[in-house]
RNA sequence: GACCCCGUAGCUCAGCUGGAUAGAGCGACAGAUUCCUAAUCUGUAGGCCGGAGGUUCGAAUCCUCUCGGGGUCGCCA
């Protein structure tokens, strides 16, 4: 439990008491009461809205209830003291022992500092890229790629039980499409003068049209595409999964499960999906109206098919669950997917998506509730678009005219780290500029550069230290056996209450579903040790070596390291390189 | 036409699920700096949180309406 949960805990337990003995009931205020880190920190180290939230209970104005709680938070273990503001917060001031007993508790975590245990760790199964195997992945994919994986290592870091997932879109139209394309690509390996503007046009099929050439033959030329498409559908789907692998891997990111639409078809979870919500009156057969913008189709008939009742979920209308031919729809195939999911085991489903999905959260969380039987096991996180750019200049990609970038393009060009970083330093619902110029550049401006730096500057320290006192030790289990109760500056407990923070600051990036958050925490971190780095100059008791004092030193290189702990416990969620040296 | 997302400093964006005087970087201006200076730090200027109502002790945050920008509509996947 980390120190705001703490006090809050205490907090609240004190309260229901004190309820308790005057034979009233708080109810779901209770709950609300919080005790935070102040956005000021001139109110000192921390809030608690507790008199405001709860005084309506007590019969009490809020100012008097907090006169009240005063006496009990003075009493509490490493409080300095308690002042009360404005409408009734309280304010805590802790004593500087107190953060000073905080630094051993890091550097003994290490990196894992800020791992979170939940009374009841969940099963989660985070399903992101889920292209569509027809080809290596766009560039477009990668933040979706990335948030998913930060996602997933959120979740970890939450302590729960993460199965990252890839849902392989092999039995669709576009399945049959890709084996067609790599059929004619044998053909032409095989010598024959063929081609199909309607085929996938990228030379990443010429090999797999002479694996295919080599592993059939000239048999292939024989009887029409039709006889072949079985055989030849695994192969190039097998192919292109491959390629769509080694892009995962130039981002970092290996997933634990791949699963098939079309096996899942094929063993009958469609089948079984739909019987289940047909006994639970969510699918009925009926005929859809004539959809919006298609009023001059002239294919368009009416025809009565089988159809997910999402309008009783906050749809628009209903939704088709077979096609005109009497095969699923990809949504039924999907409901199908989503089922088989939660017959796992699963407790939450989180589905990374790009910003063009959006539409299709309702019918899905409809079924999802229909299947779960209750509204928050599934939560979509929707990502939007990534603009990239050249010299300012947006990078314009088509398919058609071949100026697309590929990912290795892009990791070849920037690098691993710089991808992933930037691509969590937005809001997942906000678009993303990445200039490529901007995210290879030296200034504070490149959270990449300033953050990696930072990690640099502390071990630099280290290396420095070691060498102006060759036989201490400055491991980290030995600096947390160091007297602390030097480190009484301003400067340095600022630094230190920010360090503590951390593990809050997981715990509410996950609860919010947004990673994002910890690149902006990790900033902070950064820019106060870099000040307090700064303030050294000026004020030489700041200065982190003092070859004069040994006991000094280790303390304010104890705090350098515990500085050097968050952010590689950052860093590791954001799967990025905590670096020791830049030069 | 319907649905989803976004409007916060000149620019790019945070804002801790409703808290106290709304924050950072860039750009501008003025400074500091032999411990990683191709960096970093400090200060100044800059705001009707798109607009209008509402909810309450309290709103950038929640609700309604409205104006702008983007996205999506299928029996594609």
């Amino acid at each position: 439990m980390h120190i705001y949960a703490h006090f809050q805990e205490k907090l609240r337990h004190h309260l229901q008491e004190k309820a308790q003995a005057q034979g009233l009931d708080l109810g779901q205020n209770l709950a609300r009461v919080m005790v935070e880190p102040p956005r000021d920190p001139a109110h000192g180290c921390m809030a608690t809205n507790a008199a405001m939230v709860v005084s309506k209970g007590f019969g009490m104005n809020p100012r008097a209830l907090a006169e009240e709680l005063k006496a009990f938070l003075e009493g509490l273990e490493g409080v300095a003291n308690v002042e009360i503001a404005g409408p009734g917060f309280i304010n805590l001031r802790l004593k500087p022992s107190f953060w000073q007993s905080q630094i051993p508790e890091i550097l003994c975590k290490d990196a894992d500092y800020g791992k979170l245990s939940p009374q009841k760790p969940l099963n989660v199964n985070v399903e992101y890229v889920s292209v569509n195997p027809t080809g290596p992945m766009h560039v477009g994919h990668s933040r979706v790629a990335v948030v998913g994986d930060v996602m997933s290592n959120l979740m970890e870091k939450a302590g729960h039980r993460v199965t990252r997932e890839f849902y392989i879109n092999d039995a669709g139209a576009q399945a049959d499409k890709l084996a067609k394309s790599a059929y004619v690509r044998a053909c032409q390996a095989l010598g024959q003068d063929v081609s199909d503007p309607e085929d996938y046009p990228g030379d990443y099929l010429i090999p797999v049209g002479k694996v295919l050439a080599e592993k059939f033959g000239p048999d292939l030329l024989e009887g029409d595409f039709e006889a072949w498409l079985e055989k030849l559908r695994p192969v190039a789907i097998e192919a292109m999964m491959d390629l769509i692998k080694e892009d995962l891997q130039t981002l970092g990111i290996q997933h634990d499960l791949f699963t098939s639409e079309r096996s899942l078809v094929e063993a009958g979870k469609v089948d079984e999906a739909v019987k289940s919500l047909t006994a639970k009156d969510f699918i009925y057969k009926g005929t859809l109206p004539r959809p919006k913008g298609a009023e001059d189709d002239p294919d368009w008939t009416p025809q009565e098919r089988l159809l997910f009742r999402s309008t009783h979920f906050g749809d628009d209308i209903d939704r088709a669950l077979t096609k005109e031919d009497d095969r699923w729809t990809y949504f039924a195939s999907d409901i199908a997917y989503h089922y088989d999911k939660c017959q796992r085991g699963f407790d939450l489903l989180i589905n990374v998506w790009g910003a063009d999905h959006g539409g299709y959260i309702k019918r899905l969380e409809g079924a999802i509730e229909a299947i779960a039987g209750r509204k928050d096991a599934m939560k979509v996180i929707l990502c939007n678009m990534v603009k990239f750019l050249k010299d300012g200049e947006p990078v314009t990609m088509s398919k058609r005219s071949g100026t697309f970038i590929s990912v290795q393009d892009v990791v070849e060009e920037v690098g691993q780290d710089v991808v992933r970083l930037i691509m969590m330093t937005r809001r997942n619902d906000a678009p993303l500029d990445f200039d490529f110029k901007e995210v290879t550049e030296k200034t504070k401006d490149n959270p990449v550069f300033y953050i990696q730096y930072a990690h640099a500057r502390a071990h630099s320290l280290l290396r420095a230290a070691k060498e102006a006192f060759p036989k201490v030790d400055f491991d980290l289990n030995a600096l947390a056996n160091v007297d602390f109760s030097t480190l009484q500056s301003e400067e340095e407990l600022a630094t230190l209450k920010i360090l503590c923070q951390w593990p809050r600051q997981i715990e509410q990036a996950v609860e919010a579903f947004e990673p994002h958050r910890l690149v902006y925490a990790l900033e902070e971190i950064a820019g106060a040790f870099h000040a307090l780095w700064t303030a050294g100059k000026e004020n030489t008791i700041l200065r982190f070596i003092h070859p004069e004092d040994q006991a000094r030193t280790q303390a304010k290189i104890g705090l350098v390291m515990a500085i050097a702990c968050v952010i590689r416990s950052g860093l590791q969620v954001l799967g990025v390189q905590a670096v020791e040296e830049m030069r």
